[in-house]
Order: C-alpha cells, then structure tokens, then sequence
DNA sequence: ATCATAATATGACAAATGTCATATCACCAA
DNA sequence: TTGGTGATATGACATTTGTCATATTATGAT
C-alpha cells in the first residue's frame, strides 16, 4: 500500500456507499468502523496491493477505476476484472486467506476506504446482519466476475471486443463516447486474445463504421451494430 | 426438484460435513437443522433445478458429481463448473437472488443435502460466526470458480483439454485412470470450444501417447506431458 | 530537446480453430 | 430385432487467430 492517507476524510454517516454495505451497522458500530477507517487516494499507475502482499485492509472503491489482475511465472498479466466504484477490492478471500491472490492497480485516479481487516472481522462476528449484508455484497462482485468470464469465454475476437466496448459504454462511463482507461494489451490481457488482433478488431470496427477511434477515446456510432456483433460474433 | 426424500438420513452430528460447513453451531442450531434438512437422492441425467426457478433450498453435495451450466437464447448450454461433494451446489446468490441464475444437473449419482432457505436465512442472521464460516465457504467455491475461468481463457485448445483432463485426475477422481463423467460435446461447452476439436485434440493425445483412450474411459500414461501441455499448450 | 521505450498500426504468413460432410458405433425405445 | 438418435471419429476446407516483421506515433525520463 502505498498512498498516504488523506487530510479530508468524509464523515461515515453521509457516505453515499453507507446504504449498500453499512446499512445493518448499529450507530456504535458505525462510528468504530468511521474513526478507524483510513482514505487513500491513489493515482493513474499506482499499485494497490499485489499479489502474495499480507491482507491488512478490507476496502472499497469509493472513486476511480482500477484492474484486478494476476501475472504468471513468465512475467504476463491476466486481467480478471476492471472495477469501479461501488465495488470491492476485497474479493471473498478478504476474510479466509492471509495473503492477496491477485494484483490490483489504477486506472483512473481512486480513493480507496480502508478498514483494518481485524476490526472489520470482529465486527461482522458480532452483527449477523452485516456479516449477511457483505455476504450478499461480495457475493454480487464475485457473481459478476464469473458472468463476465462466461460471456468472454464463448465469444470471438470479435465478440470479445465488442462486449468490452460495451461494458465501458454502459456498465462503466453511461456514455457512448469515452477515453478507454486502459491500452491495446490490457484489453487482449483481460479478454483473452493478442494485442496485435485486438487492435485489428478495432480498425476493423472503425473501418464498419461501427465505432470512431481517436487514440484512446472511442465513440460508439452504431451500438445496435455493436450489440449484434457482440451477441452473434 | 425432482428427487424424493430418501428413507434414511444421516445424523448431523454425524455429518463428515459438519466440520466443512456448520463448526460454529450451537448443538441447538444443529439440531434444528438437522430436524429440518432434507436429503434427495439424484440419478444420472436428473436436473436438480433450472436456470429461473425459484430458489427453495440452500443445498451442498454430499455425494455424485453435477454440473452447473447456463442454456442461452439459442438453446446452447454452457458448463460454470464440474462440482463434487463438499460443493455448494448453492452459489453465492442464494440469500439475495429469488431465482437460480443457473441450472444444475446430475452427471454422477449424487445425495444433495437441503435445508430450507428461509430457516437458512434465518440462522445465519442470529449466528454470525456461522454467517462468516458460510461466507468463507461459499467464498472459496466461488473463487475456485473465477480461477479456473482465468486458467481456461488463457489457454489454447490443447492446453484447456490438457487442463480439464488434470482436473479430473487430480481434482475429481484422484486417479490417473477414470471414466469420463461427461460427453466430449460437455467439454466443449465447459472450455468453451467446438466438440470436433475437443475430440480431434484427445486423438493428437492418444496418437502422442500421452493418454489411452477407450470409450468413456481415459487414462493418463504421461502425466508430466499432460502437465507441459496444459502449462505451454 | 533528445533519447529510449512503449503503444498503436498494418501486412504477410503460418498455425490454430471452426464448419461441414460423412461414417461408424452405442444405446434406447417401440 | 429394428430403427432412430446421439456420441464419437475423421477428413477437407474455409476462416479465424496468432506470430513475426516493420513503421509510425505517443510518452516519459534525463
């Protein structure tokens, strides 16, 4: 971990994340968990944590954009998943294994809240509801990363792009124009395929008129197209 | 669900699953589950649930072997997993979603042990030791199922056969010589490519004399090939 | 500014994979 | 038994995908 904690922390009864993950929190819970927390903020290409680090913290994306990813022996990253706010970095593991199985870093600059993951333990031993209420929380993190891996899996080069295309379009950004967060290679690294045929794919979609590409931003011109390629190749 | 309630069941405290699932239960909680468990037996080809039925039961595998699998629009199935006992055959939706995500079906005679959900729900909500073993638990199904999605997407044809066959080996039967539980189109669905080529890649393996092949039956002659395969393609 | 490095881009080619056709075999139901 | 269906198997071929080479552009460090 290394950011520093930030000067300006917000006060844990109006975080707007408070409702989805601390709703089941008595207020002595509450403000055990607000004065231990820490925020960090991190930056485009910092390091989170990687994979083999000690868990200290249980923590969650309040803002930014980072990759969730894992290299092999021969030094190649394998990118699991692309999260945003709202999500955990803690996958399911948080509680069970000592040490991270996977890497995390920035894509767009993030804060991260921070909780010790012992006091975080003793509390969800002691509060039946909030240990449910992450249960349910993780459990739709982890959902959606084993749907994604599905739907990648059965796609085509072309199938593959078009779905994380569509992804930023609509699950990330909400917008059919953005900057991609990420390189060429980071997309082959997190669908699967080289990083030479994803850039073909994209000229290609470009050339279809189904996409314009200026360097990293993308605008989607024809998302019927897009889906169609995405759901039949 | 389609089974029926089988004649004798087991005694709880007897449960060599006890141990894996329900250690932080009172005797009280384990009676009440116990009293109010159902164990089914499944056969060969049963399908214990499908994708959009109600979710009644939070259910693990005691015994057999079953898959997991989505059917899409086209009526294609695709295989999440092989799974064996110790098992959820509940996955991480159970207490938040109202219907399976999924359907599941039996590929080798299997007891399901079943305990209605609400009575689940319910105690998880006043045990939080057990709320958090179930949520370790559960975790841990889960991400064997992100990981092994990772270890699939990354391989070429011969490497997945290579993987899914090690898998069997060293995961399911613990045995180098073993029936195939599934069709060859099932491997396909499972690793995410055509039936010809899974079974023209066990051939190329048969013809390199890294397994024997006859019918159903597989046998692993040169683990260490196998390993090289699934590790470098 | 300048250099080094990485990212993007494209072509040519080889290799892998999918598609289609066909044949045999096993198995189940009538 | 017979007939039908699905599973296994293989060849031929087309298509897709990966590999290697090369060029240009962007980016970051000094």
């Amino acid at each position: 971990m290394e950011g520093h904690p930030m000067d300006s922390v917000c006060d844990c009864s109006q975080c707007e994340l408070r409702k989805a993950f601390f709703d089941s929190f008595s207020d002595e819970d509450l403000g055990d968990i607000c004065r231990n927390k820490t925020e960090f903020p991190f930056f485009r290409g910092d390091t989170i944590f990687s994979e083999g680090d000690r868990i200290r913290y249980f923590s969650y994306l309040k803002s930014g954009l980072v990759k969730l990813f894992k290299t092999d022996t021969a030094g190649k990253d394998q990118i699991i998943t692309i999260a945003g706010p709202y999500d955990f970095v803690s996958l399911l593991g948080v509680f069970s294994d000592t040490h991270h199985s996977y890497s995390v870093s920035v894509l767009e600059d993030a804060v991260l809240c921070c909780i010790d993951i012992e006091r975080m333990r003793e509390i969800a031993l002691r509060n039946a509801s909030f240990s449910m209420n992450l249960m349910e929380r993780m459990g739709a993190v982890s959902n959606k990363i084993i749907r994604e891996g599905l739907e990648i899996r059965k796609r085509n080069t072309h199938g593959k792009v078009a779905y994380i295309l569509l992804k930023f379009c609509k699950d990330i950004y909400g917008t059919c124009i953005f900057d991609l967060p990420v390189s060429r290679r980071e997309i082959a690294e997190n669908i699967g395929m080289t990083t030479e045929n994803v850039i073909r794919t994209l000229s290609e979609l470009r050339k279809e008129k189904v996409i314009r590409i200026n360097g990293k931003e993308i605008e989607v011109v024809d998302p019927v197209a897009l889906e169609r390629i995405s759901n039949y190749g």
